[in-house]
DNA sequence: AGCGGCGTGTAATTTACATTACAGAAAAGC
DNA sequence: GCTTTTCTGTAATGTAAATTACACGCCGCT
């Protein structure tokens, strides 16, 4: 019906249904995330989202088809903005490496990441389809689009890497490292500074000679 | 009773109070590290410890209690093995952290490790004492050692480490990387073998001119 | 205007525990 | 052996939350 759209049809005044659905899933959202899943209720939600129980009930069935909807969300997000696009820049390889551990550090620190972390980890014993599907939608592409570039390099002789797969989460390691532990555990403020990520890469740069 | 023992004060029978005692915390950390501090009932800890709730009340006042008690167990335990001789042997230094790398890589992976670190962060938000002293009890002497051995090689010629407690933050970043990300989100079976470590530490030892 | 759903607010219902109370059994100390 | 203190089994008590039921009001449709 709408006259032009080019992605994810913006047009039409969205239901009242569909908004009450939006409002929930982002206050339970956030509610998960910050005060976790086991320890949010469900009538918590349904006061700061507005709209009631039933309504809630009628739309996800019960507490755990809300969780599933949150990372069936998350999933379509992840995959609606695929990748940086890590070629194509007048930058050498290892300034562009440098600037992609950056920012995936930025990016596995950011409190939201934390907590969707944090929750991904306490509901793994409980709820494990949910676990891995969050897992793989967050983690798997970040590897896989290293992989990629480090196969090319690889290829056309910008580095000696034997091993692309393995070389990529090696990267990730170095850049996530131990940190990514402490913050769990609720130690903050213990990650690295660009610094100390420049330093850390240097074995990983000379070792595969990116250059 | 028994004729010879050398550690841990073996003589006096211990009290049925004591038995109890131990009773418990060790039903409770088995179900805990199974099935999570919230999902485990002090009702189905007793069933299994033996014993009752009035004496899990009694000795340790209330289930966060209990947690803590756990907790400091875990604490003294850690601290009566101090550490794995790392000097003293006939092997290089390439083949000494190599044997490092692949002890600390099981300990990690443990079940009762990957429990521990799960419950740890599940646990972080509600109790931060308990999830910091775990912490504290558990990673930073691993840090410390490494880094400690790391700073003597330095200062014997034996590497050229300039920050021996960064290039120690970075080896356990190496090794456990992002494998115990893979196994608290649920996905078993994705540690790194003993040959992919040894490749991944290669750019490390090369770097720090460790032979 | 009137009708039929749908969303809303409120309040039952049920369940699962933490926590407490208590009466009898067992153990410890003398 | 007797007393006192400490366990044990079982049954309240109280609370928090998921889930369901229900009666009412609002909105779009004809």
């Amino acid at each position: 019906m709408q006259p032009s759209d080019l992605l994810d049809c913006p047009m039409e005044p969205l239901s009242l249904r569909e908004r009450r659905r939006d409002a929930i899933l982002d206050a339970a959202e956030a509610l998960f995330l910050e005060q976790g899943y086991e320890r949010t209720s469900l009538a918590e939600i349904v006061k700061q989202s507005g709209g009631s129980l039933a309504t809630l009930y009628d739309l996800f069935g019960n507490k755990q088809g809300l969780l599933h909807a949150i990372a069936s969300r998350w999933g379509n997000e992840a995959r609606s903005q695929p990748a940086e696009c890590m070629a194509m820049t007048d930058l050498s390889n290892v300034e562009l490496l440098k600037g992609y551990a950056h920012r995936q550090c930025d990016r596995m620190r950011s409190p939201r990441s934390v907590a969707l972390m944090r929750m991904l980890i306490s509901e793994s014993l409980r709820d494990r389809d949910f676990a891995l599907q969050i897992y793989r939608d967050l983690h798997i592409p970040a590897t896989e689009e290293l992989s990629t570039l480090f196969a090319e390099w690889a290829a056309t002789g910008q580095a000696e890497i034997d091993d692309p797969e393995a070389a990529a989460k090696l990267l990730l390691s170095i850049v996530i490292g131990d940190s990514m532990l402490h913050t769990l555990a609720g130690l903050e403020n213990e990650w690295l500074d660009n610094e100390e990520l420049d330093w850390r890469l240097q074995p990983f740069l000379s070792h595969f000679r990116i250059i």
